[in-house]
DNA sequence: GTATTATATGCATATATGTACAGATACGCA
DNA sequence: TGCGTATCTGTACATATATGCATATAATAC
């Protein structure tokens, strides 16, 4: 079970949990919208992506100098079951619809 | 979103996983038999379904010297969603069904 | 009242965690 | 090669967390 507790610890942070949703809405994002999006520091947001990726969670492509990010693709049956709570719960969670609304408003270079 | 990751966050613990687990399957059960069941201390038990109770997880009823926790009814959508992870995802895994294989030997005087 | 049982909690400790800053790395371009 | 931009990471620090032990509380039985 500790692998399962696992993967709720890393959803266990407003930022962390933020950016999964973010990413379950939007799909491959580059790590400067994000950083807008959440209006927080690059570097935050980049050591909790590393966090995430560590995990599995998330996928990371790179473009030249820009990361790109994704969710991974669903490995069991909890991890599809939190994957559809990111959309299903909280796509519309007030703190998200800011954060997607700074986000469309977010200019980067990676097209 | 901190309401969310504080859910999230009580799910962190393996302990706590397997205790939310036990009790979706088996409804209203005494403390005694889940310390019996996860075979632990009983205070640590107890420690982490307070933590449960604080954040709205499970509920008490005290029958005599006897405590009887459940899930508490989910409040919102994430709640369901993850009550119903519980049942779905995380009833037929390896640790649980041993918990649950304890728990049906263990004897409790609460009846 | 005392004794016994079931459960909860104060405390100390070890470990983990999030954050910020500075600096490092990776890449593209001249 | 050197420069600029995007991203990552080493370190330090403050805070949070889980654990174990001993003890406290709560309820029952005598």
């Amino acid at each position: 079970m500790e692998n399962e507790a696992s993967l709720f610890k890393v959803l266990a942070d407003p930022t962390r949990l933020r950016l999964a949703v973010l990413l379950s809405i939007r799909g491959e994002t580059c790590v400067c919208m994000l950083a807008d999006a959440l209006d927080a520091p690059e570097y935050r947001i980049s050591r909790h992506l590393g966090i995430m990726r560590s995990a599995g969670v998330v996928e990371a492509r790179r473009e030249g100098t820009w990361m790109h990010y994704k969710l991974s693709g669903a490995r069991n049956r909890l991890e599809k079951c939190l994957q559809e709570c990111f959309r299903d719960c909280l796509a519309d969670h007030e703190t998200v619809k800011a954060d997607m609304e700074r986000l469309s408003t977010a200019a980067c270079k990676a097209g």
